[in-house]
RNA sequence: CGGGGCGUAGCGCAGCCUGGUAGCGCGCACGGUUCGGGACCGUGAGGUCGGAGGUUCGAAUCCUCUCGCCCCGACCA
């Protein structure tokens, strides 16, 4: 493509509403423009991007044995009804009327919709496995969208659903698009994990996240230095020791002691001194779940993970007990509650249990405990309740966990009969008794993972794509007007074009710092440069984005030398295949 | 939903406190000089100051309401 025939709007300043990378080059590199919270628009450059990432999740979906389909985006209510998302879906649900008062919802997952696809037309085990993906607009009035592409109102998601007559198979299924997935995020250049992860609100049991690394991301995870293990923070666990107890003789008879006025853990520590540390005392916070309420101990120098808890006493949320509720429960003021003579429930983290001789409130207010220990003075339900912090144990090897944070990219489960069951997508078996399908269910955020590739690939002066989904793989920059070298560029983007590279020529009347300038926003993975001196000699320079230097290059090979470049790379040529 | 910030030319901003006929930089158009990392000089076009109402002789500026956008938190299949 010609430059000045192209829509390329690349702006100097920073637009002040962006705040990350990745928002901010999309805007200044003219792939992307706002048109409202949380909803973009794609200019050519931004397009091209999502197709080549399209293009390589539909490769391997493809490879994997999936079809495609699409589905409507515009859904009546019966669908979400009838499996009571309509309601549990709340205001994330994005709803409307039609003329007649007809009740609809924007898309913000297909699950109700293909599982209905494939209910009317499945009906024997014969017709399964079955894997049908999607690649299409969904829909969420999120509370808070932001971070540009990376949470919107408005995104482009691949979603596969699977369709088994058993678990084995559906297991089968689910290792199939795990490994379709690592395929994908390798062949985009992204950094990842695959992390465990908690299968939250769409009802699955086996689940794994694909992390795209990256700063800014919003999620935290717990990655082993040594092995395998990687986790959503949500459902990391450490090791612990559970089989260490301390030893009963070095147990030292408790006291009680005045603290006036030392409430929290940093507070005692200092006002006791003599060597006591955070990690050895015990933190007791008082918890709401529903209507009760309870208490919950874990290490001083560790942290509750609500999560956890929740998940645990299998409630949605809980969250701390208001002042007067802490002091009513424990009968002293807040800081001064404990587990030692505590008439309630108390859930302890398993860490707790380790704690020799410990400190910790004596549920009266000004007062604290010494040489408190588990199992003795107090009892409780032990349960992984903190959150892992970097240094933890890794619970498989033991060694060191270190913290990342990751951009969601992938999210892969298997759905069961969650779905199937409440929608009667069944089939017979080969005896002809009649059985649930049991579904998976794959999603990638294919807009997302546009910003997510900027976040990761980018340097002071902008873009730095992988070759693989970069708009263009090289972009021909002729500096000065003469007609040898205008000749010249013409001769280099046609050899380009006939070698099936995707290339830019850049000729515009601009200086060469204006041209420089833009090709580095923009990010185009390869440049040839064609300048007076080196067209003298038969060359032209060939410079990586990510390269400081070029190379000269004789002209009539250059063209040969990008196509081999771009075919080590797996990025795909020009109505070509891969 | 709680807290904070911002809406003035295509973009980034000043002007507002202390009302008096709207300004700067970039970009854009034209002319000239320049030409290997966002050139320079000159000329010029471009704004119902987010919207509505109010106060006033007079409102970008003061008051009320409203809409939108951004950030932090809550939330996030």
């Amino acid at each position: 493509m010609r430059y000045t025939r192209g829509f390329i709007p690349t702006i100097k300043e920073v637009p002040k509403e962006a705040t990350n990378t990745s928002h901010v080059l999309l805007l200044r590199g003219g792939y992307v423009r706002q048109v409202g919270a949380g909803i973009y628009e794609l200019l050519p450059l931004g397009l091209r991007v999502l197709h080549r990432i399209e293009g390589i999740v539909r490769d391997e979906m493809d490879r994997a044995g999936a079809q495609e389909v699409l589905m409507p985006a515009l859904l009546p209510s019966e669908y979400f009804q009838e499996t009571g998302r309509w309601d549990s879906f709340g205001d994330t649900l994005i709803r409307l009327k039609d003329r007649k008062g007809g009740e609809y919802n924007l898309g913000p997952t297909h699950e109700e919709i293909i599982t209905d696809m494939v209910r009317r037309d499945v009906k024997s085990y014969r017709q399964m496995p079955l894997n049908l993906y999607q690649i299409q607009m969904k829909f969420r009035d999120e509370p808070r969208p932001r971070a540009g592409l990376l949470r919107c109102r408005e995104f482009v998601m691949k979603d596969a659903y699977s369709f088994d007559i058993d678990e084995a198979g559906a297991l089968t299924s689910y290792a199939q698009m795990r490994d379709a997935y690592h395929r994908i995020f390798k062949r985009l250049g992204l950094a990842y994990r695959i992390v465990a992860a908690d299968s939250g609100a769409m009802g699955g049991s086996t689940s794994a996240e694909f992390q795209v690394l990256a700063q800014s991301g919003e999620d935290a995870i717990a990655a082993c230095t040594k092995c395998d293990y990687a986790a959503n923070i949500e459902v990391a666990t450490a090791a612990f020791k559970a089989d260490v107890a301390p030893d009963a003789a070095a147990m030292q008879a408790s006291l009680k002691i005045h603290t006036p006025g030392a409430g929290g853990i940093e507070d005692v520590v200092k006002f006791i001194g003599k060597g006591l540390t955070p990690a050895h005392m015990l933190k007791s916070l008082v918890y709401t779940a529903g209507l009760r309420h309870v208490m919950v101990v874990v290490r001083g120098d560790h942290q509750v993970h609500e999560l956890k808890l929740a998940r645990l006493l299998k409630v949605d949320a809980v969250h701390l007990a208001s002042d007067a509720d802490v002091k009513s429960v424990t009968g002293a003021s807040v800081g001064f509650a404990g587990p030692v003579g505590f008439k309630g429930d108390v859930f302890a983290d398993h860490a707790v249990a380790n704690v020799l001789n410990a400190v910790t409130g004596a549920n009266e207010s000004d007062h604290h405990l010494t040489n408190v220990n588990y199992g003795r003075d107090f009892k409780a339900e032990l349960a992984d309740l903190r959150t892992v912090a970097a240094g933890d144990a890794c619970p498989e090897c033991g060694a060191a966990l270190d913290l990342y944070q990751g951009i969601e990219g992938g999210h892969i489960f298997i759905l069961g009969t969650h779905y199937s069951a409440k929608m009667g997508a069944t089939f017979l078996d080969e005896k002809g008794a009649e059985k649930p399908i049991i579904m998976g269910c794959y999603g990638i955020g294919v807009s997302r993972l546009i910003a997510a590739a900027i976040e990761q690939h980018h340097d002071e002066n902008g873009i730095t794509w992988p070759l693989a989904i970069a708009p263009y793989h090289v972009i021909v920059t002729p500096l000065g007007k003469e007609d040898a070298i205008r000749e010249a560029a013409e001769k280099v983007y046609t050899s380009l074009l006939a070698a099936g590279v995707e290339v830019i020529l850049d000729d515009r009347d601009e200086r060469p710092g204006v041209k420089f300038k833009d090709a580095d926003l923009l990010g185009i993975p390869l440049r040839i440069t064609i300048g007076q001196k080196s067209l003298a000699q038969g060359k032209v320079e060939l410079k990586k984005r990510t390269e400081k230097d070029a190379v000269l290059v004789d002209i009539d090979a250059c063209a040969a030398a990008v196509r081999t470049l771009v075919t080590e790379a797996g990025a795909v040529l020009r109505g070509g295949s891969a």
